[in-house]
DNA sequence: TATGAATGAGTATTCATTCAT
DNA sequence: CATGAATGAATACTCATTCAT
């Protein structure tokens, strides 16, 4: 029942389970062509037909490990969306903390993040969606007053990503900062801006 | 030197560059696995043999136009560095314009912008190459007394590369919006913030 | 002992039988190769360790098929070569009365016949035993002065294989004839020839 | 330019011509499964990724077999039906040299008559339009009173195919027996019966 | 008797790259 | 300058077959 020297009678969840992870550190670190079916089960200690016993074909697994990202970062900006503003006692703090949420859940998964934000081809449609979120949640903003009427909010919120996208990677995936810090960061620099309003 | 029918005795030169420019829409619209050397050669009615005559391989004709890419952006960063600070009145007509040059050039340049940003192993060198030079900038502007004291200039130049990333790809290169438009657009945010300071 | 839900503890050769019957059934309708172990199990609803219970491999099923068939057919021809001929008014009678049987047995075993007949590689010496034994009847009855002196015994025992063959897969398998239509339709052509001795 | 040891540059039609040889033999000789794309490529001295220069993959290749039988046998039936009859004595010449024809054709064309007469798929189809031309044939002469009336042209013409078949096989792909001898029994056979009529 | 899980061995196919002309 | 013809090397995928239970 150890890890290593398995017997061949593992349960199949368990196989399936550790070719996606090992899956999802090759794709991550050497992109979709440069994986090797043959890596991936080495990786796991296992043979070639054992990946299609469980997978269809090398792009199938890459799509489930898409979709892995793509469903668990929606139910997390849905979730993370439901708390009420009441709670906090600025917008500020609001924004902060969602944001936190959010490259919280990137730093966790790392390698799901690249290849759902860098690898996959339907990482614009993902964005896209991500920006639609974002973007009504600026409109509610704006129309309660929080935030500058003149903004336009869809450039905003594609900023917004941009700024997520770049920080994540840069900032967070490699662990010169803490999610926390970034996003208190992001949240001064889009709210109050960089010009100097002293002197 | 007719589009079609061009004689057998062309200039080499001639061929070269038709191979660069077809690689470098190929490239930019399928990626650099899903290009076919043979697609390349048949969109430029040349045949396989011919394209090692002006390339090493398949690699190095992408490393051409990364390499393209890369110099001629530094050429127009430096060159637009040039305009002294007095020419413009305010700092956001300043940061303005040098975002709207930037962005001019990334939408003249699409298929390389999308090679130089995206595809390219590289990116993530030339991006920080960039980050660089606007955090030099931005420290500048700093001591001068134009932006806060208190801002990560390294974070702010993270992220200012990753809105212009995103908005090129999203706004400009889709032809949403138009370079000077997205410019003013970024340094009204990045400046300003949108934070609502009425009421 | 009903179709589904059959107990674990089924009688071993229920299962033998059953693969054996959809493995004819599956080799008739797609061939050797085109045949999969797991299509033969899974049309048993058993699995593939359990094939390997009852047959050596693969191709040991196929021929216990081949077996199979050519024994039924022998013991089938044997039997009827038992019918004296003075159970008969005429040459005609007893002739038509053989072919009807043989056709009759192979309607009866559509997927057997086509294994037999068309796939198996012993094809060839199974025809070759049949057309033996015709040739011996013809012999026989040449030389009770029935039939033609001057005919080849062995072309014609080769002939009529061949059209019982192409007769039974594109009129009586298809259901289009019955066999003792094909059987009359056949004795009378070699009997008697089809040359209009009328006018 | 000899056939060995020739050059790299050799014509890319002799090439593909040769590929069509080998694997025209090696069908005929060991079915469509059986035969390694490498084993055809070898019988060429050619490499694999030649084969892909000229067919676009294993099946295509077999399929043009496939054409190559059912179109020239078309030629060749349709060619031989010109044959006025007015330039033989008797009906029983006619049927005979239009025999011998088609037998002569198989006979040259080994390989490609095992490929279409028994591993096609579409061997079927072949036979059936072959079936459909002889019974155009016969229904013509019955009108024209050579033939009995009162015999199901239909059968007659699928009897004949099946007996040309496994003649082919047996006696003339074998050379026991020369087209002209197998023609000849055939005609007599279908024409006059075996049946005795003197005595 | 029966099977979930696993694999050895094989095969078609692709693509960048190179001769010889 | 240009190419028709050819290939080395690699990879995804399949299938019959077998453990261990």
């Amino acid at each position: 029942m150890g890890e290593r020297g398995r017997p061949k009678g593992a349960s199949g969840e368990e196989s399936r389970a550790l070719l996606l992870e090992v899956a999802a550190r090759e794709f991550a670190q050497n992109g979709y062509h440069e994986t090797k079916v043959s890596a991936i089960v080495k990786g796991a200690s296992l043979s070639q037909p054992t990946f299609y016993l469980y997978f269809k074909n090398k792009e199938a697994i890459f799509e489930e490990l898409e979709s892995l990202f793509h469903t668990r970062l929606m139910a997390f900006i849905k979730q993370s969306r439901l708390q009420p503003e009441l709670e906090f006692i600025t917008v500020k703090a609001r924004v902060t903390h969602n944001l936190k949420e959010i490259l919280a859940f990137l730093d966790k998964n790392p390698y799901l993040t690249r290849i759902g934000f860098y690898l996959s081809a339907k990482a614009d449609a993902i964005k896209a969606q991500i920006v639609e979120q974002i973007r009504d949640n600026l409109d509610y903003e704006v129309r309660a007053g929080y935030f500058r009427k003149d903004i336009d909010t869809s450039m905003v919120a594609e900023s917004l990503v941009g700024i997520i996208e770049r920080l994540t990677f840069t900032k967070i995936l490699t662990k010169q900062k803490r999610p926390e810090e970034i996003a208190n960061d992001i949240a001064d620099l889009l709210l109050e801006g960089i010009r100097n309003r002293e002197g």
